[in-house]
RNA sequence: GGGAGCAUAGCUCAGCUGGGAGAGCACUUGCCUUACAAGCAAGGGGUCACAGGUUCGAGCCCUGUUGUUCCCACCA
C-alpha cells in the first residue's frame, strides 16, 4: 500500500476521476425493459449564461437523486441541456455590437442572427463545462438545445395544434410592453415594486358649462394624452348629473365623454377615473364595455405619438412638459405625494408600459383545469406540499399568455402573411405561395415566441415528441423536477399544462421545491449589488464535494439559505477527516475482501449495529426528498461514531502483534463499514468517495455503479449498543474527572472499577485502559474497603476509583458532588412524578413508560453512589 | 387587499409521524495520544417570540397576538 497524503487534495482526484467517468459511460441512461426508469431533465441554463450558485445548488439535488436512483438500479436518465434565453442572451449581443457603435439593425435580422449563432458556439460550452466540474451525472451524449432542431419542431408542432384548437390566438390585446428590450411581455415577466411618485389631481372642464369641472387623479399624467373618457360609478350622486355630459380634454382640447362604470370605486380618490384604453388594462376594457376610442400615444421607444406638440418626447419628458403646460393654464389642482407599485421588465428593469398592440396570445381557461386537476388529485406532487397551493392560486387567475416577442432571437412565429390578399397562414412547414390565392409575394410574421413557450416543452420535448420515440415511451412522464419557488410560476407551471395537454399526462410525479442561496447577510446574490460568490472559486478552493456538501447540509426543502465559507471549510474538513479514517484503515489493512469476521466482539456489533441504523435513515431520507437530514446522518454517523470512537475501540486490537485474529476481525469489521458508507455518502461527496473506494478492496469498477447498501436483519444488534453506551459513558466520565483536574492524559493511573456488570466492562478492558488512560484496570464486583487516596467516580452502571486524590480539592470535589446530585434528585422527582401518574402510565406507550422506569432506576442508582463517594471523601 | 414562510445557543441553522433540546462556527480549558492540529478530549452557553388551548406529555398539533421575509392582486 502506498503511501497517501495526510491531506486530501480534491484537485488530484475530481478532473480525473469525472473524465473516467463519462469515458466509461457512467452517465450514459439505456433503456432497460428490465428496470425501473428514473428520469430528471435539467432545468437548462441559459446558453451564453455562468454558473452560478444558484445553479450549484439545483445541479447538487438533482445529482444526489440520480446518483442514489442509479445506485439502486434504476434506468436513470439525467436529461441536459440548454436553453436559448431569447431576451437575455439578445441582450448580450446587443451590448457586444454596441461597443463597436452597431445596433441589431445595422446588421439586419439574418446578420444579427448569425452574430448570436456564433456568440452562443463561442460561449454555449462554458456552461457544460462548468456543470462537469460540479460532478453532475448528466448523459451528455443526450444534450439538447431549446433552438436544435428537434426542439424547433416539437414548437412548431405545439404552436399549430393550439392554434388550430383556437387556443392561439392573435390580437390587439394591452401587453406590458419594454421600452428598452422593445418587445411585449407576458404577467409573469414583469416584477412590481413600490415606489414614491405622485398624484396630479387635474381638473377636465365640463363643455358648455359656466366653471363646471371635474377632477381627476392620476400617477401617469401623460397619458391624459391617450384619454377618450371619464368613468364615474354609476351609484355616485355626486356625479350622476354629468353622466352623458361632455368634458373637454385640457391641453388637448378633445371631447370626450363622461360614463358610468362599476369599475370606479366611489370611496377612490376624487371617485373620477380618466380612461386611456391604450395604456391601462382596466381602462381597456372599460373602453370595450363602451365603445370608446383607442388613441395610442406610445412608439416602441416610450415616445410620444399622436400627442401634437408633445410628440417625440421620451414618456418623463412629456411628463415634465404637460404638467408644467397644466400648471401654466391653471388645470392643475394639486400635486399628492403617492407610493405606487410600478411594474418593471424582469431582464433589464426598465418600467415597462401598458400598450395596446398586435400580439400573438395563449387561451388559458381550457388549459388551466386538467394542469390544475392532476396535482389536486396528487398525482403530481410538490414537494414541500404548501408550494402546491401557490401554484394552484396561480393557475386560477392566469390570464391569457402573452406569446409573441419583438425580438429577434427565438422560434419565428409560423404565421404568414400574403401581401395580395391578406390570408393569415400558420403552418408546420415554412411556405412560399399563399394557399388561399397561390401569391408568391407573402412574408412571415416578424416575431419570435416567449422562451418559455420552447421551455415548457422540455419534458417530452427532449425526448424526441413530437416522434414516438422509444426514449418518450420509457422515460415520461419524468420522476423529479428539481427547481427554486422563483420558477414556478414561468416555468413549472407551463410545463404542466403543455405536458396534460400534449401528451395526457402529467410532465413529472414530483416537482421538489428549493429555496434561494442568499450571501451571508441574507440579501439575494447579484450581479448589481456584486455579493454573488463564484462556485468555481470555492470548487478550486475547497473541493466540489465540500461544496456539495454546504449545499444540503443544515437546510430543510424549500427554505432560502445563507452561504457562508466557513461551512465550506468545515465541509473541506469532513471530506479530510474521511480521508484520513481511509488511510488509517489502509495502513492497517492485511486482507483484500470485505466478508465480516465470524466472530464479532461488543465494539464490532456496536458500529455495524450503527451502520445498519444509518442504511436505512439515509436510504428513507433520501426517498422523503431530506436530502440535508440524510446528510447529517451521514455526517455524524462518520465523525462521532466511526472515528472518534469505532476507529479509537479498535487500536488495541490492531496493535496486538501476537493474536493475529482478532487483529483481522477489526480489519474487516473496518473496512466493511467504511466502504459501505462510502457508497451511501456517494451521491453527496461523489469524488472523495470513488477515490477511497478504489483505493479499499472492491466488487466492480465503480463506486458509482456499485449496488446501493440495504438494511440487513442480521447486522440489527440493537441490544448490545446499551451495553456498549455503557462503557462509552464510564470512559466520558473518567475523561471529564481527569480533565477537570488538569490531569493530561500522559499521566495514566491505575483504574478500579467497580460494577454490578462486570462481563461488560471486561470485554472492553483493553480499550478502556486506552481510552481512559489507565495503567492497570481492575474490574471488581464490590467496592474497595479501604479507598483514602482514591478519586471515585460515578456512572449508573459503575463506580470508578483513581489514586490521585492527592490532585483534588476537597471542598471544590464535595461542592460538585453536591451539585450533581441536586441535578439527580430534580431528575429524579420529575421522573417520579410522571410514574405515579396515572394518566402517564394508562396512557403513554409501553415503551415509553418502561423508559421512564429505568430512568428512575438508573436516577436512584446514580444518587446513590453519590451518597457513598462523600461519605467516602469525609 | 388576499396568501404563505420564518421566529430554537453569541452567529447561521437542523429538529421527520408529539416522549433525550441538537449541529457547524465562535468561546473556555487541557492535549502534537504515530489516521487526521483541516485534529483529539473536556466544558460554558437556550423561558424553543408571546398568550391561551388540546394532551398523561407540546419546540412540534389548534386559536390568537407581535415581529419579520416573501408571493400574488387592475384601485386610477
Amino acid at each position: 500500500m502506498k503511501e497517501l497524503p495526510k491531506i486530501y487534495d480534491p484537485k488530484q482526484t475530481e478532473k480525473r476521476l469525472y473524465k473516467t467517468w463519462e469515458e466509461n459511460g457512467y452517465f450514459n441512461a439505456e433503456i432497460d425493459p428490465n428496470k425501473k426508469p428514473f428520469t430528471i431533465v435539467i432545468p437548462p441554463p441559459n446558453v451564453t449564461g455562468q454558473l452560478h450558485m444558484g445553479h450549484a445548488f439545483d445541479e447538487t439535488l438533482q445529482d444526489i437523486l440520480i446518483r442514489t436512483k442509479r445506485m439502486q438500479g434504476y434506468a436513470t436518465l439525467w436529461m441536459p441541456g440548454t436553453d436559448h434565453a431569447g431576451i437575455a442572451t439578445q441582450i448580450k449581443v446587443e451590448a457586444e455590437l454596441r461597443k463597436e457603435g452597431k445596433t441589431r439593425y445595422d446588421l439586419g435580422r439574418e446578420k444579427f442572427l448569425e452574430k448570436v449563432w456564433e456568440w452562443k458556439e463561442l460561449y454555449g460550452n462554458r456552461i457544460i463545462e462548468q456543470l462537469k466540474t460540479l460532478g453532475s451525472s448528466c448523459d451528455w451524449r443526450r444534450e439538447r438545445f431549446t433552438m436544435d432542431e428537434g426542439l424547433s419542431r416539437a414548437v412548431r408542432e405545439v404552436f399549430v395544434n393550439l392554434y388550430e384548437k383556437g387556443l392561439i390566438y392573435k390580437g390587439n390585446r394591452i401587453i406590458n410592453w419594454c421600452p428598452k428590450c422593445t418587445t411585449a411581455l407576458s404577467d409573469a415577466e414583469v416584477e412590481y415594486t413600490e415606489q414614491p411618485g405622485h398624484f396630479w389631481h387635474i381638473r377636465y372642464p365640463v363643455k358648455g358649462s359656466k366653471g363646471e369641472y371635474v377632477i381627476i387623479a392620476t400617477t401617469r399624467p401623460e397619458t391624459m394624452l391617450g384619454d377618450t373618457a371619464v368613468a364615474v360609478n354609476p351609484e355616485d350622486e355626486r356625479y350622476t348629473h354629468l353622466v352623458g355630459k361632455t368634458l373637454i380634454l385640457p391641453l388637448v382640447g378633445r371631447e370626450i365623454p363622461v360614463i358610468a362604470d362599476e369599475y370606479v370605486e366611489k370611496d377612490f380618490g376624487t371617485g373620477c377615473v380618466k380612461i386611456t384604453p391604450c395604456h391601462d388594462p382596466n381602462d381597456f376594457e372599460v373602453g370595450k364595455r363602451h365603445n370608446l376610442e383607442e388613441i395610442l400615444i406610445l412608439d416602441g421607444d416610450a415616445k410620444i405619438i399622436n400627442g401634437g406638440k408633445y410628440n417625440g418626447m421620451d414618456r418623463y419628458e412629456a411628463r415634465k412638459a404637460i404638467v408644467a403646460d397644466l400648471e401654466e393654464q391653471g388645470f392643475l389642482v394639486k400635486i399628492e405625494d403617492h407610493v405606487h407599485n410600478v411594474g418593471q421588465c424582469y431582464r433589464c428593469g426598465t418600467t415597462v408600459e401598458p400598450i395596446t398592440s398586435a400580439q400573438w396570445l395563449v387561451k388559458m381557461g381550457p388549459l388551466t383545469g386538467p394542469a390544475i386537476k392532476v396535482v389536486e388529485d396528487g398525482e403530481l406532487k410538490f414537494v414541500p406540499e404548501r408550494f402546491a397551493k401557490n401554484y394552484i392560486r396561480w393557475m386560477e387567475n392566469l390570464h391569457d399568455w402573452c406569446i409573441s416577442r419583438q425580438l429577434w432571437w427565438g422560434h419565428r412565429i409560423p404565421a404568414w402573411y400574403c401581401d395580395d390578399c391578406g390570408e393569415m397562414t400558420v403552418s408546420r412547414t415554412d411556405i412560399d405561395t399563399c394557399p388561399k390565392c397561390g401569391s408568391k409575394h407573402i412574408h412571415q410574421d416578424e416575431d419570435v415566441l416567449d422562451t418559455w413557450f420552447s421551455s415548457a416543452l422540455w419534458p417530452f420535448s427532449t425526448l424526441g415528441w413530437p416522434d414516438k420515440t422509444p426514449e418518450l415511451d420509457y422515460f415520461y412522464p419524468t420522476s423529479v423536477l428539481v427547481t427554486g419557488y422563483d420558477i414556478i410560476t414561468f416555468w413549472v407551471s407551463r410545463m404542466i399544462f403543455s405536458g396534460m395537454e400534449q401528451m395526457k399526462q402529467r410532465p413529472f410525479d414530483t416537482v421538489l421545491i428549493h429555496g434561494l442561496v442568499r450571501d451571508s447577510q441574507g440579501r439575494k446574490m447579484s450581479k448589481s449589488l456584486g455579493n454573488g460568490i463564484d462556485p468555481l472559486e470555492i470548487i478550486d478552493q475547497y473541493g466540489a464535494d465540500a461544496l456539495r456538501f454546504s449545499l444540503v447540509t443544515g437546510n430543510s426543502p424549500g427554505n432560502d439559505m445563507r452561504f457562508y465559507t466557513e461551512r465550506v471549510e468545515a465541509n473541506r474538513n469532513f471530506a479530510n477527516k474521511i480521508w484520513n479514517a481511509a488511510r488509517f484503515v489502509l495502513m492497517n489493512l492485511e486482507v483484500d475482501d470485505l466478508t465480516l469476521p465470524e466472530h464479532l466482539e461488543l465494539e464490532d456489533r456496536w458500529i455495524l449495529s450503527k451502520y445498519n441504523t444509518l442504511v436505512r435513515e439515509v436510504t428513507n431520507n433520501i426517498d422523503a426528498f431530506e436530502l440535508g437530514v440524510a446528510a447529517g446522518n451521514l455526517y455524524d454517523f462518520i465523525w462521532d461514531s466511526y472515528c472518534d470512537w469505532y476507529i479509537e475501540l479498535t487500536k488495541t486490537r490492531l496493535n496486538n502483534r501476537e493474536d493475529a485474529a482478532a487483529r483481522e476481525g477489526a480489519q474487516r469489521v473496518l473496512a466493511y463499514v467504511l466502504s459501505n458508507t462510502l457508497k451511501l455518502l456517494h451521491p453527496f461527496m461523489p469524488f472523495i468517495t470513488e477515490e477511497i473506494w478504489q483505493a479499499l478492496p472492491h466488487e466492480g469498477e465503480s463506486v458509482m455503479i456499485s449496488p446501493w447498501p440495504e438494511y440487513r436483519e442480521d447486522l440489527d444488534f440493537s441490544a448490545d449498543e446499551s451495553e456498549m453506551e455503557t462503557i462509552m459513558s464510564a470512559i466520558r466520565a473518567i475523561r471529564n474527572r481527569r480533565a477537570e483536574m488538569g490531569v493530561p492524559p500522559s499521566r495514566r493511573a491505575r483504574l478500579t472499577i467497580a460494577t454490578a456488570q462486570p462481563d461488560i466492562f471486561r470485554a472492553g478492558s483493553a480499550y478502556i485502559m486506552r481510552l481512559a488512560s489507565a495503567s492497570e484496570l481492575e474490574i471488581v464486583e464490590k467496592a474497595p474497603e479501604n479507598t483514602d487516596g482514591e478519586v471515585i467516580i460515578v456512572t449508573d452502571a459503575a463506580t470508578m476509583y483513581l489514586p490521585l486524590r492527592e490532585l483534588v480539592d476537597i471542598e471544590a470535589e464535595l461542592a460538585r458532588l453536591a451539585k450533581e446530585r441536586k441535578n439527580a434528585e430534580t431528575d429524579l422527582a420529575r421522573t417520579e412524578g410522571k410514574l405515579a401518574n396515572e394518566g402517564f402510565t394508562s396512557k403513554a406507550p409501553a415503551n415509553i413508560v418502561e423508559q421512564e422506569r429505568r430512568k428512575a432506576e438508573r436516577l436512584r442508582e446514580l444518587i446513590h453512589k453519590i451518597d457513598e463517594s462523600v461519605k467516602a471523601l469525609g
